[in-house]
DNA sequence: ACGATCCCGTAAACCGCTTTACTAAAGCGG
DNA sequence: CCGCTTTAGTAAAGCGGTTTACGGGATCGT
């Protein structure tokens, strides 16, 4: 039993394949009594055409990637890019495009990128030297890129990642805190630290040293509740325990703010929180978590307008970074006076 | 500028497709010094096989498409979809395949079926009348089902709902509650419940029956934060609120259980509420969520596995329902005694 | 009545790759 | 030195569509 094929339809309906393919995508070159006939029979038997073949035939698939630079594992933990599939969905749906996952293939975004029938690429969080954006574009496909640098030949999203780390520093600072702990994300395998996590440092450090307050303590965790949990196991405790705490992002800041609430601790009252992104459960948190807004839905939609402008032939440049927000909710107080 | 295909480095090289074709597919076909010259030229060319070209050509694309019921923004709200993607991604991953999302397509799956360039489906809460089903088996292409009813025709991967259900009923009326209230998954377009939520309502009432305590309250809420809380609201007060709540999801619930705090109840002094799913935030709450566990990685690989296996040509059929359990933590507890 | 114009529909080329014959040359034993 | 097997590489036939260029008949204006 094998698929039935344009020209199964023709012959049965007893005409050219060239008819058939006219009934689907060129109705108004057939009479009125053939396009039925044609439909008809094609509806009968099941036809379908093979998407590849399309896809070869007419220089499109109708698919763009989604170039992710870690395991499906453990970029999918955090809920961030649930918020951004949301967004770039929301364009694909308006456009009648499916989005394909690329994850690194055998540790390679390259070779999964060679693999990928797709028209156009959103690339998350790649170094301006990755050699996959090399790739990309001796490949010729139009990319957007979002949380990198913008490049020469792609446009890039980005939100002002230090505006908002400033804000809330300040925010912690002019509450009294003066001393900090500062949650760092991780660093990838080819750098120190992602672009992303680079200017949010610059902006607690500026609002740092504005205030002329001590340098904050720096402690590693990736964007999963039970790294925030082990962040605080981290911080050094007793006296010299940090009384306000910078995430880079709401997945560290809810899990370390469990833990403190576990260990005792009361939030905000002996310990202030904040976090990064402003996914939506950190308004459902109990306290509800102070964090800075970055808005994920409208940078996906964004990069997916952009890539769609891209693929109809126009050109685009980098838009302005979008604004981040600090939303001041219940994690964060007045630190408790000395007795 | 256009992409350097076979004919190009074939030429460059000073040899025929075929011979390129083998270099980079059967190597054992050619000498060594054509292999290496042949290679280097592709390489100093940049070329990468066309994937649509391949695809058509080998009849496989290297590609597993997720069958998603709704609009991503919807789907997506819910971390199910990210625990799932995992598990799905692991095997993917092992596999050298990639996940193309397709969610229906201007409000039909079945067109988007047909758009899509994949080798087999994993198709998630489909109800078995669905006529995307009958499209997927006239397609002939291989599906695995996953939160349905099995079919003749693809193998289904479930969870034991019912079980899980009476488990967390039981808990609650052990407890000493009879006054509960059950939180419902929202009917679809096409049907007033999905299996899946037939069959937890069911494991819920046959517990409430076998304790001949009285029949809960049905209140619908999506599966998500919001609607949760929007379900407390939705709650009889003062001396008729339930004293205990079974949510169908862990958002709900957890939206439901912030709904309550805020509103100035002890949880679970005042109430007790039992999620579903077990999602990773389910631990990270104040208080941790008491919540029936399904093991959602854990079904994407079985899925993944069976799909994979079904691909290489074995038939498989339904495996056993994979196992749920109650997960007790502390939003349960006595209610208090009347005064 | 006759060439021009439309309207329908077809044949064939093409998209870029894989793979099945098939051939020419080289290696082999005797 | 001769038949036979290997080795190394090629030509051509698909894979399943779309699209360009063209032809035959009906319709039209004059």
């Amino acid at each position: 039993m094998t698929r039935v094929t344009i020209a199964d339809v023709a012959s049965a309906a007893g005409v050219s394949k060239t008819a058939v393919s006219f009934a689907f995508n060129n109705p108004s070159k057939l009479g009125n009594a053939t396009l039925e006939r044609v439909l008809q029979v094609a509806n009968d038997l099941g036809y379908a055409p093979h998407p590849a073949a399309r896809a070869l035939s007419m220089r499109r698939s109708g698919t763009i990637g989604l170039l992710i630079p870690q395991r499906l594992t453990t970029v999918f933990a955090n809920p961030f890019l649930s918020e951004l599939i949301q967004g770039l969905g929301e364009l694909c749906d308006e456009n009648d495009l499916t989005m394909l996952l690329v994850p690194p293939l055998d540790g390679s975004l390259e070779g999964a990128i060679r693999q990928a029938s797709v028209d156009g690429f959103i690339s998350l969080g790649l170094s301006p030297d990755d050699g996959a954006l090399e790739t990309l574009d001796r490949l010729g496909i139009p990319t957007v890129l979002v949380d990198s640098e913008a490049s020469a030949n792609h446009p890039a999203v980005n939100v002002d990642d230090a505006g908002g780390a400033e804000a809330a520093a300040r925010h912690l600072l002019e509450l009294g805190h003066n001393n900090l702990a500062v949650i760092v994300l991780p660093p990838t395998r080819s750098h120190a630290m992602t672009p992303t996590a680079a200017r949010r440092l610059a902006g607690y450090r500026a609002a740092v040293h504005a205030a002329g307050a001590p340098e904050p303590r720096m402690v590693t965790a990736g964007a999963t509740m039970a790294a925030g949990a082990h962040a605080f196991e981290a911080l050094p405790k007793g006296k010299r325990r940090p009384t306000g705490v910078l995430a880079m992002s709401d997945m560290a800041a809810i899990g370390l703010m469990a833990a403190a609430i576990a260990s005792g601790l009361r939030v905000p009252e002996d310990i202030s929180i904040v976090g990064y992104d402003d996914l939506p459960m950190a308004a459902w948190t109990t306290p509800r978590l102070t964090t800075v807004r970055q808005p994920i839905v409208e940078k996906g939609r964004l990069a997916a307008r952009l890539l769609i402008q891209r693929l109809q032939g126009q050109v685009v440049g980098s838009p302005p970074p979008l604004e981040t927000r600090l939303v001041v909710r219940n994690s964060t107080a007045q630190p408790m006076k000395e007795q």
